[in-house]
DNA sequence: GTCTATAAATCGATAGAC
DNA sequence: GTCTATCGATTTATAGAC
């Protein structure tokens, strides 16, 4: 093996590690990014979000971080996306599928409420005003769905299994087969009617959440907690759960 | 008469005159800016208002304006009050108390949607994220309650008229006295459980316009107008009016 | 890939002339 | 009650040295 080969063959080792180490010290830095950036999600929220805020809070030029991400609304789709997996994949953590439906059914919407109560300024990012002059690209789409297809899930389960009662209008068409794909997901065989409630309940729970969240609960129920649990019993009761 | 006291009393009706021209002047450029400001809520959000800005838009210096609105944070409050009053006047004027229940609650679920879609960037401003660093005062609390009230009236009416059947659950306490007074209005007589049952429906709603209007439904569903008369026929059906 | 420096804006709020 | 002028901040994004 002449030197100049043994060279190479270091030189492309040393190459590797040492892409591998940056690449480890990028996905830190990104990291510190992602979470200066929810600290200001908290404070001047998603519409003020900025780049130099963040630089500042991390000792950085504010130049630097067009490396990581290329502009704000960049930023702002990463933190969105992240968001929705989070709340999804907290919703389907809850969710024991072996279980009766009305405890999936109440597990999963107290798991969503518990998410949504430990991340409010991320929920507000996610289900709150869009930001002005922001469009969520096609990515954040994708991620969106996992929190209605996990409550889509347990209604199904049900309807199969005969418990869930039929809806009594049955009109159909009001939901696209690309919303069957998203909702259906794995249940390709939940008919119209049953994904319309899932989109009824999931939005009944979302303004039940959001109502508590953005303030328009205040002075008008007392014990939160109870009053969401109670709430959640009578739309499973109405479902039929 | 002596010719001061003529005087005086000439003075007294032209100070009157004057006095009530220059409110008129100042009730009109007060109504120009809450337009531009509202301008200001489509394009570039609540955060994002600026005094400045509307003073640019109508050609006044921004030094002006202080003289109007003491802070941009009271600009905000104007709009907020003036926000509710709109959404619940709507609400009120779409209801027929002579009406079916059934019928009464459509009419109030589709005039607050239209409402809603003619204005969009109010409603995120009243229903939507809260806007950072400002805190409504008590003032926009009082504005807040009327298309709940509407919504708890008709469900009042139906529930002593026998046609809402009773809700299975019926812990009281969850609501407290300052929200009968808010929620029940004219009807005291109200119990916890149509109250309860109110707050729960007024939320599904506002659910169901808020997934539409911040583009949730995007994608799901094809006939948005189709589908939320068909939820909340659903929903009718379910409370059993 | 981080730095300095820069361009060309924006903002709220106040002081003081008229 | 409207004006000019000002203070002391803020921002996105880019250029170019190292």
């Amino acid at each position: 093996m002449s030197r100049a080969l043994i060279s190479y063959r270091i030189g492309a080792i040393v190459r590797r590690v040492v892409s591998t180490a940056r690449e480890r010290a990028r996905a830190a830095l990104t990291a510190e990014i992602l979470e200066s950036a929810r600290g200001q999600l908290a404070t001047v929220g998603a519409a003020a979000l900025s780049l130099r805020a963040v630089a500042r809070d991390l000792g950085l030029a504010s130049s630097a971080l067009y490396r990581y991400f290329a502009s704000r609304d960049e930023l702002l789709t990463a933190l969105i996306i992240e968001g929705y997996d989070a709340i999804g994949a907290a919703a389907e953590a809850a969710d024991v599928p072996t279980a009766q439906p009305r405890t999936r059914w109440h597990a999963i919407c107290a798991a969503v409420r518990a998410w949504a109560l430990a991340h409010p300024h991320e929920y507000a990012l996610l289900y709150g005003s869009p930001v002005p002059g922001y469009a969520a690209p096609q990515d954040t789409v994708a991620a969106a769905g996992r929190v209605g297809t996990a409550l889509g899930r347990v209604l199904g389960d049900a309807a199969r299994a005969g418990v869930l009662p039929p809806a009594e209008h049955r009109r159909t068409s009001l939901v696209t087969s690309a919303a069957a794909e998203a909702l259906g997901g794995e249940h390709p065989d939940l008919d119209d009617a049953v994904r319309a409630r899932a989109l009824l309940t999931w939005s009944s729970v979302y303004g039940l959440i959001s109502f508590e969240l953005f303030g328009h609960f205040a002075g008008v129920v007392t014990d939160l907690d109870a009053f969401f649990t109670e709430q959640v019993g009578e739309l499973a009761d109405l479902l039929g759960l």
